[in-house]
RNA sequence: GCCAGCGUAGCUCAGUGGUAGAGCAGCUGAUUCGUAAUCAGCAGGUCAAGGGUUCAACCCCCUUCGCUGGCUCCA
């Protein structure tokens, strides 16, 4: 047989192997990418190829490894379940799952015997074999399994040609590429047992998911599950419950929050920073009330596009609807008096308490509840002035989220399907944010059909300190309501004109973004933000009157200190300020009683003498500059 | 809303059909102490709620409420 040359990860070499694995024989490696294509390392060359590895420690790598890791757990259900169909199951961002069909739900007991059989297939060292066939001969294979859901999928499918993956007693219709041989799987969990429904259509039946996860060594796997195990230390809601800022209760409602006094003084600090932030930029304060009259709702299109999430009352006989958003109060402030082009653009500003009705499974402590308080602004503006605006929001969440230290992705959602307004409209207002982005050079994804029904909008995602990702700034972009409801200026040439409307939160939810910045912070607040900045402990009884001075004087200079003159060991209150997470730590004695001096304790263990003077301006300045 | 699991003292959790337990927190007393827990005593519960089975139910069954993890939805 004569030499073909193939180029592998840049080099050329000839060879006279016609499969790929016998080229590359190594056990990092798991799959190639042949002329830009995954592929099987059992796929072919004939000469001319460009291959590269793709080693188990690359992003694509640890994606195959874990998507057959899929397929050898849906082996070991069909060997101990029979009864167990299997739908689909692919990798995810963090590990794998698998779909099945069954008649009894998975019990934690049998994770544990699905991780043994893994274990042992893992141990056989199951070769993954590839084969193609036509999609009519897939289709009766799989009618002849007596698996009806793959027949479902192939029923969907274009291609003429479909692929399936056999390893062991287990064949599954499949794209791949997969690993080799099961073998190839060096680390792996099971984690959790839940329902999805079929296609992620709540319509269709519910199946039973199991999720897990692989790594391609046990200590990527076990740094994995020590994240998560962090995750849940800073739970906000534990935090929430540990360090007494907010509660929720049976009796009042799910969803709803009851800020105990920590978490009422932290809220308010924040809705501080917030309003000296906005009137510095231009915005006005205003109020509208939490319940308007059904006509409203009915001319806004909340009626017909979002009244499953409302709730409704009546007064005298006449509909209410409780507001689940605050523009139609600030569209009746713009409506309230002519206005000219010169008083544009208006940017009205409302920490907005809002209603909606979420539905009971997603409620979620602060991050999901069913009424929050919106850092909420509408900008109402010529459409020339229109990128300028979205410019300075988009300059705005810039400097909010550099104070709390969160970095941040973009994404441009376009028009749902319940939605209101013309085509046209849309696509302005749709190319009026996405211009923006690119005047400003920020890179950003398109979420088609994710905007809100009456306008698309540009969402911020922040990353948490662990990694984790979410939703809060938010920019929608809206020529709908302005029309609905009228409005109106005065332009240059005396005619009337149209408005654009700029819907805008900056934090989101005063809720959601205290359950973000509690985890962020792991409850361990910077000391602006700290519900108890410092507290002066007394050594003995004989300084108590010296520790309440120094807190007196720390109080006098707007700071949230306190004495703690309790008869304890000074351990004892050192152990409980930390445990509250309190910033300063402010020791008195005999030695500081008679220098006129305070000994400084920090979160971090670092120890001080100074002034009480120098800790109050330290305090003092360490709130940010807006 | 759907699937599964769970609900015992303020908190964290033991308690598998036979009189409700611990630690921490709380209260009282003693201890006056130098950087993450001083000691002793006391008090604290319609075992989520309602119904059923049983001589007897925290425990078994049913219903409702709530919570947790997912799904769908979302700031």
């Amino acid at each position: 047989m004569a030499d073909k040359k193939v180029t592998i990860d840049g080099r050329v070499l000839s060879t006279k192997a016609s499969i790929i694995k016998d080229i590359i024989d190594d056990p990092l490696v798991v799959a190639a990418r042949k002329d830009g294509t995954l592929v099987d390392l059992s796929s072919t060359v004939n000469g001319g190829e460009d291959i590269e590895t793709v080693k188990i420690d690359s992003e694509d790598g640890l994606t195959i490894v874990r998507h057959s890791c899929a397929h050898v757990m849906a082996e070991a259900v069909r060997a101990l379940f029979p009864d167990a169909r299997p739908t689909i199951g692919p990798a995810t961002k963090d590990g794998f799952y698998y779909d099945f069909d069954k008649n009894s739900p998975f019990s934690s007991e049998d994770l544990a015997l699905i991780e043994k059989k893994m274990a042992e297939i893992i141990a056989a060292d199951e070769v993954f074999s590839r084969q193609e066939m036509s999609k009519a001969d897939a289709i009766k294979f799989f009618k002849d399994a007596d698996e009806p859901y793959k027949v479902e999928l192939l029923n969907d499918m274009n291609e003429t040609v479909v692929s399936l993956y056999k390893q062991g007693s287990f064949t599954d219709l499949c794209r791949g590429p997969h690993i080799p041989s099961t073998g190839y799987i060096k680390a792996f969990k099971l984690l959790s047992v839940a329902g999805a429904y079929w296609r992620g259509d709540e319509h269709n039946k519910m199946l039973q998911r199991i999720y897990g996860t692989a790594f391609n060594n046990k200590k990527d796997l076990k740094d994995y599950l020590d994240f998560i195990e962090e995750s849940k230390k800073r739970d906000h809601r534990r935090l929430g419950k540990e360090l007494e800022l907010f509660m929720t209760s049976d009796e009042i409602g799910p969803g709803l929050i009851v800020y105990l006094p920590k978490g009422g003084i932290l809220r308010s600090i924040l809705e501080d920073f917030e309003k000296r932030l906005h009137i510095k930029r231009g915005y006005e304060l205003v109020y509208g009330p939490g319940i308007l009259r059904g006509g409203m709702w009915e001319k806004s299109g909340h009626m017909d596009n979002y009244r499953e999430n409302m709730f409704f009352t009546e007064i005298e006989g006449g509909l209410y609807g409780i507001k689940p958003m605050n523009c139609l109060s600030h569209i009746l402030v713009y409506k309230s008096k002519i206005r000219s082009y010169r008083d544009l653009p208006i940017r009205y500003f409302e920490l907005g308490t809002v209603t909606r009705h979420e539905k009971s499974g997603v409620l979620h402590g602060l991050l999901r509840a069913r009424q929050f308080t919106q850092d909420d602004a509408h900008i109402f503006c010529r459409p020339d002035q229109l990128v300028g605006e979205i410019a300075s929001i988009i300059d705005l969440v810039a400097e909010v989220m550099a104070i709390f230290g969160f970095e941040y992705e973009m994404e441009i959602s376009t028009r749902p399907e319940k939605s209101i307004g013309s085509d046209e409209d849309w696509e302005e207002a749709t190319k009026a944010l996405k211009d923006t982005l690119e005047l400003k050079g920020l890179a950003y994804n398109i979420n088609a059909g994710d905007g809100a029904f009456y306008g698309p909008k540009i969402d911020v995602k922040i990353k948490d300190a662990i990694g984790r990702q979410w939703q809060c700034a938010t920019i929608q972009c809206d020529f709908s309501l302005p029309e609905r409801f009228g409005l109106s200026y005065i332009a240059s040439d005396g005619s009337r004109q149209r408005p654009a409307m700029l819907h805008r939160v900056i934090l989101g939810t005063i809720e959601r973004f205290l359950g973000i910045l509690i985890e962020h912070y792991a409850g361990a607040f910077p000391v602006w933000l700290a519900p108890v900045q410092a507290i002066v402990m007394s050594i003995t009884g004989a300084h108590a009157d010296y520790a309440a001075q120094i807190a007196d004087s720390m109080k006098d200079k707007d700071i949230r200190a306190h004495a703690d003159i309790r008869n304890e060991k000074i351990g004892y209150k050192i152990r409980e300020a930390r445990l509250a997470k309190v910033p300063y730590m402010v020791i008195v004695g005999e030695r500081e009683k008679s220098d006129n001096t305070i000994a400084v304790r920090d979160l971090g263990g670092e120890q001080q003498i100074m002034k009480v003077e120098d800790l109050i301006s330290k305090i003092n300045n360490a709130t940010p500059n807006i």
